[in-house]
RNA sequence: GGCGCUAUCGUCUAACGGUUAGGACGCGGCCCUCUCAAGGCUGAAAUAGGGGUUCGAUCCCCCUUAGCGCUACCA
C-alpha cells in the first residue's frame, strides 16, 4: 500500500556539520518517501541568522549526497520565507489566537528566577494577555518593543498518535504561552516550522524524539491556523557510549569524520539505518536499494540507541568485501591520490590496481587501511614494522639467504605462484629451515608487515623485479 | 523541580500472551592455514525491581528505580 501522495522533508539548522543523528533523521525520512513512492523535501532552518552560515549549508547537502540521498524539492531556505510566517503571526492576533507581550527579558528572567528560588515552576503568567484596556492602549503608544506571544488553551489535553511512541498526552494548562514573533519582527522555531509544513504541504513529520515536547505546541498551532496537522513521528536518539546524547565530547559525530576515516557511505547509511530499526529478516547487511524496499515505520524502536563505532567498522567491512571490484577500486584509487600515494607508474594499470584491492580487501575496515597498512602494495617507499624486523629479520644468517632466493628468482623461466612457492620451499629445505619462517622473513622484506597476504600471492602482485630488488634492498639494508 | 518518553545479553536488536528467549557486533575456544584477516563451527552473556490481570506473561495495567528529552525573544 505505497503512498505516493505522501510528502516529508528534512530541515536542519545549518549551525554546523550533518551529525550522525541529523543524518539518520534525514535518512529515515528519505527511505519513507522512497519505499512510499513520495516525496522528500529539503529545508533549510536558518532563521538564527547568526548562527547559521552558508559553508554549513553546503556541507550538509555534501554530506547528504555522498550518504546516497537525493531530494525531489527544495534545498528551501526558510529565511527567505519569513513574510509568510508574519502573516499567519499576524493573523491569529488579529483573530485573538495570540497577543502582543511587552514584558522585557529582563522580567520575565527575573520572574523565571523566583519561580526557581520558591521551587514552582514557571511558565510565562500570561502578565500582558490580562492588561487592562488603559494599559494596553498605553503600551502601544509608547511604541515598546514587543513580541507576539500564542494563546495556548488553558484547559483540555493536546493528544497525538505518534507514529512510532504511540498516543501521548499534554495537559494544556502546563503549555506555555509561547513566542510566535520576537521583537525585532523574526519567526520563532514553532511558527516557522508549522507555516513551512503547511505550505509546503508535508504529510508526515518524521524527527528526533527532542521534539516530543515541541509537538503540542505546533499541533495547536494547526488547529489555530485552521490547517489539518500531519502525522507525527519521533525516532529514538542516538547515543554516546556513555549514554549521554552523542556529542562532540565523544570525539566523532560528523558524518564527514567517517567519510574521512574511510568509511563507505553505503556502510555508514546501512549502520545508521539499523540503529532504531530492524529489518524483518536476520540479514543487516543490505545496500540501499534493499533497505529502500524492506523500509518500514512500523519496526522502528521506541528506545535510544548508543552509537558503537565498532560495529559500523565491521559493517563496512562487510560492504568492502561484497562490493564490486571496480568501485572499490575506484575508491582506493581516490583515497591513494587524497594521501599522495597513486604511483601510475607502479600501479600500472585497472587491472594490476584491481588485483591489489582483491588481495587487500578482506584484510581491511576500512578504505584509510589501503594507504596505510597496505602501503607496499602502491609505492616502493614503505617502511619495516620494527617488530617484523626483531622477528624475522634479526639472524644475520637471514640475509644471504634472502639474496639467494632473489638470485633463483631472477633464474625462475616463469614466474607464477607454483614456481615461486617451488623455489622457496626448496631453498628452505637446503638451508634446514622450515619454509614457515622463510616465508615470514619474505614477507617483512616485500612488504615491510609481518602481516599481509598469502605470501605468492603478494609475490605474483609485486612481479619478478620489483620482488628480487625487494628482497636485495632488504638483504643489503643488512 | 515540572512535564514527557523509554527500559530484552556489554552494544544493536528479534520474539507483536504459550519459544530450550533467536540473530548480529564485541569477547573466548576450535577448524582452515605461510602470518593476519576473511570464512566455518562453537562457548559465555539478557527480559531492571515489585505488584496485579490471565490457565499462562518479555509482551497488557499500576508503582518503584534508572536513563534520556524538553523546560529561551535557539532550532
Amino acid at each position: 500500500m505505497p503512498n505516493s501522495s505522501l510528502r516529508v522533508r528534512f530541515a536542519p539548522s545549518p549551525t554546523g556539520y550533518l551529525h550522525v543523528g541529523g543524518a539518520r533523521t534525514a535518512l529515515f525520512n528519505w527511505l519513507l518517501a522512497r519505499n512510499q513512492g513520495g516525496k522528500f523535501i529539503l529545508r533549510i532552518e536558518d532563521t538564527d541568522l547568526e548562527r547559521s552560515s552558508q559553508q554549513m549549508t553546503q556541507i550538509i547537502l555534501d554530506s547528504m549526497r555522498w550518504l546516497g540521498m537525493d531530494w525531489d524539492e527544495g534545498p528551501f531556505h526558510q529565511a527567505l520565507r519569513v513574510d509568510l510566517h508574519r502573516k499567519n503571526a499576524e493573523r491569529l492576533l488579529s483573530e485573538g489566537k495570540a497577543y502582543r507581550c511587552y514584558c522585557t527579558p529582563e522580567q520575565l528572567e527575573e520572574k523565571r528566577k523566583a519561580a526557581e528560588a520558591a521551587k514552582r515552576a514557571w511558565i510565562y503568567d500570561r502578565a500582558c494577555l490580562n492588561l487592562t484596556v488603559e494599559e494596553a492602549r498605553r503600551r502601544v503608544e509608547s511604541e515598546a518593543p514587543s513580541v507576539i506571544r500564542f494563546r495556548v488553551p488553558e484547559s483540555g489535553e493536546t493528544v497525538f498518535l505518534d507514529l512510532i511512541q504511540g498516543e501521548i498526552r499534554f495537559e494544556n494548562r502546563l503549555i506555555e504561552d509561547f513566542v510566535l514573533l520576537r521583537s525585532d519582527g523574526m519567526p520563532t522555531y514553532h511558527l516557522s516550522v508549522v507555516s513551512d509544513d503547511i505550505d509546503m504541504q508535508i504529510t508526515h513529520v518524521i524527527r528526533g524524539a527532542d521534539h516530543i515536547s515541541n509537538t503540542p505546541k505546533q499541533l495547536l498551532l494547526y488547529q489555530a491556523l485552521g490547517r489539518p496537522s500531519p502525522e507525527m513521528g519521533h525516532l529514538p536518539l542516538i547515543l554516546g557510549p556513555d549514554k549521554k546524547r552523542l556529542s562532540k565530547r565523544h570525539g566523532a559525530t560528523s558524518v564527514e569524520h567517517y567519510r574521512d576515516q574511510g568509511i563507505l557511505p553505503e556502510a555508514l547509511a546501512n549502520y545508521l539505518a539499523l540503529l532504531g530499526w530492524s529489518p524483518g529478516a536476520d540479514q543487516e547487511v543490505m545496500d540501499v536499494a534493499d533497505i529502500v524496499t524492506h523500509f518500514d515505520l512500523s519496526r522502528i524502536n521506541k528506545a535510544n540507541a548508543i552509537f558503537d563505532v565498532a560495529k559500523l567498522e565491521w559493517i563496512n567491512a562487510q560492504h568492502m568485501q561484497r562490493i564490486k571490484i571496480e568501485k572499490l577500486s575506484g575508491m582506493v584509487k581516490q583515497a591513494l591520490s587524497e594521501t599522495g600515494l597513486y604511483d601510475r607508474a607502479f600501479t600500472r594499470d585497472e587491472k594490476s590496481l584491481k588485483a591489489a584491492v582483491e588481495l587487500l580487501r578482506s584484510r581491511c575496515k576500512t578504505l584509510r587501511d589501503f594507504t596505510g597498512w597496505g602501503r607496499a602494495f602502491f609505492v616502493d617507499d614503505f617502511s619495516v614494522d620494527p617488530e617484523g624486523k626483531m622477528k624475522y629479520l634479526d639472524d644475520p644468517g637471514i640475509y644471504t639467504i634472502l639474496q639467494e632466493l632473489a638470485d633463483r628468482y631472477e633464474q625462475l623461466p616463469d614466474f607464477s605462484l607454483a614456481s615461486t612457492e617451488q623455489a622457496l620451499r626448496q631453498l628452505a629445505m637446503e638451508c634446514n629451515m622450515k619454509a614457515g619462517t622463510l616465508i615470514g622473513a619474505v614477507r617483512v622484506a616485500l612488504t615491510g608487515n609481518p602481516v599481509a597476504p598469502s605470501l605468492f600471492d603478494v609475490i605474483v602482485y609485486l612481479g619478478k623485479q620489483r620482488t628480487i630488488d625487494r628482497l636485495r634492498r632488504a638483504a643489503g639494508v643488512a
